[in-house]
DNA sequence: TAAGTTACTCGTACACCGTAAGGGGGACGA
DNA sequence: TCGTCCCCCTTACGGTGTACGAGTAACTTA
């Protein structure tokens, strides 16, 4: 009853309604892609949606409850993999669509941390994910350790791209990189080596790399099965 | 000059001083981890310093800056190798050190996608992780990418860690996970069978089983060398 | 039709927040 | 002695989340 997953929203008996709490999680989701989380207040959610402040919290306990289901609302646009497919490919399918989620909604990816994700897109997640690696044959514990081995690379990488990339911080720019570079030449060579070679500038193929090695080590398990 | 990290706090001229931006730095941290971000305010981290709240600005240019400040501080706690370790043990003992960090300061795990991680002593740790891929033999781009393979599995396991254990966040009990199983029991089932498993409960041989998963792709790249 | 119940919205108010603007005092060099 | 700096503080402004209770309209029941 302490969470929000627990407590459903007061049934509504029928009549048309101007607020739901449907209603003021796709507002709020909006508001938050276009300028972050600290410039979301439940004032300005309210005035979005031609309201009183208060008139919210009909519908919705707490500002921070209102951000856990917001949270788990993006979870809704994941892709589940096509029946058929093969593990790997399911597999490699969801890790991506697991950060094209991130690289969608930037705040979400940073906030991942203030609640464990327990909702019901969350779930609904994690289970095609355990599903498509019992189907390849891997023991329950297997497959447990196995997605949370992927699934873990996946959002710290997810993490460290948004960062670096400042997306959706409003008002602040990315980091300036060879002001970094000059401020650690003497002391950190390796870094800043690093930030001068240009080929690792591709994101795309840093994730990618990651995924491949990571993904390896679930196939050696899988054939090891044979 | 838009980052705390191109302006050096304002020149000391030698007298002894009541207040400084290390100690503000050391105290935030305390208060940090023991009551988390939610907690802190600027108010409150003066009077527990014993000066007036604005006092804190002469020092400080904003509460976001004091935050990124310390979000770099913990990363003063990192364990550097020993010079003379192997890669592979030096690696293990950098992931373990850095998951320890996470543990002991829950709020900053949570809190990693707020800043770039150019600060001083993240630069060093990062530094200190390429070296050591380095070392074993790995080309520049290789390296960087391992690292950011491994760093990325750590930061986003102990995320999840930190968020199901509930761990910082005061007045909020950890989920309940019979509770959990149940709402889930139909419509997910592989799901609620892992949160069942008892064998699962052992968040260590959780993460060495992904850290080992990772670092043996690592070592295959360090073996195609010879 | 009348009375009561439920479902929802809103106005007011409180305690707290980050911080802009500027004042004051003490140590210092001239 | 008189500036000039460094550091600390007071005051005040415009926000914030939300507790509390009043208001309204529709539906249920008699």
């Amino acid at each position: 009853m302490d969470s929000v997953w627990f407590s459903k929203p007061r049934p509504s008996s029928g009549q048309p309604l101007g607020l739901s709490r449907e209603a003021i999680v796709r507002k709020a989701l909006e508001m938050l892609d276009e300028h972050g989380l600290a410039k979301l207040s439940m004032r300005k959610l309210a005035a979005e949606l031609g309201a009183a402040p208060m008139s919210l919290y009909w519908h919705v306990p707490t500002k921070d409850a209102l951000l856990e289901l917001c949270l788990d609302e993006v979870y809704g646009d994941f892709a589940l993999p096509e029946p058929g497919a093969d593990w790997e490919t399911a597999l490699r399918g969801m890790m991506h669509s697991l950060r094209h989620l991130a690289l969608k909604h930037p705040w979400w990816v940073r906030n991942i941390g203030e609640f464990a994700t327990i909702g019901p897109n969350a779930v609904a997640m994690a289970d095609a994910m355990l599903a498509s690696m019992r189907v390849a044959g891997l023991s329950l514990v297997e497959a447990s350790r196995s997605v949370s081995t992927v699934s873990s690379y996946v959002v710290g990488f997810a993490i460290a791209e948004v960062n670096y990339s400042g997306s959706g911080k409003m008002d602040v720019a990315p980091p300036d990189m060879s002001k970094i570079a000059e401020l650690y030449r003497d002391k950190h060579p390796h870094y800043v080596e690093m930030l001068n070679e240009p080929s690792l500038w591709s994101v795309e193929g840093l994730f990618e790399f990651g995924l491949d090695s990571v993904i390896d080590g679930i196939r050696a398990r899988v054939a090891a099965l044979r």
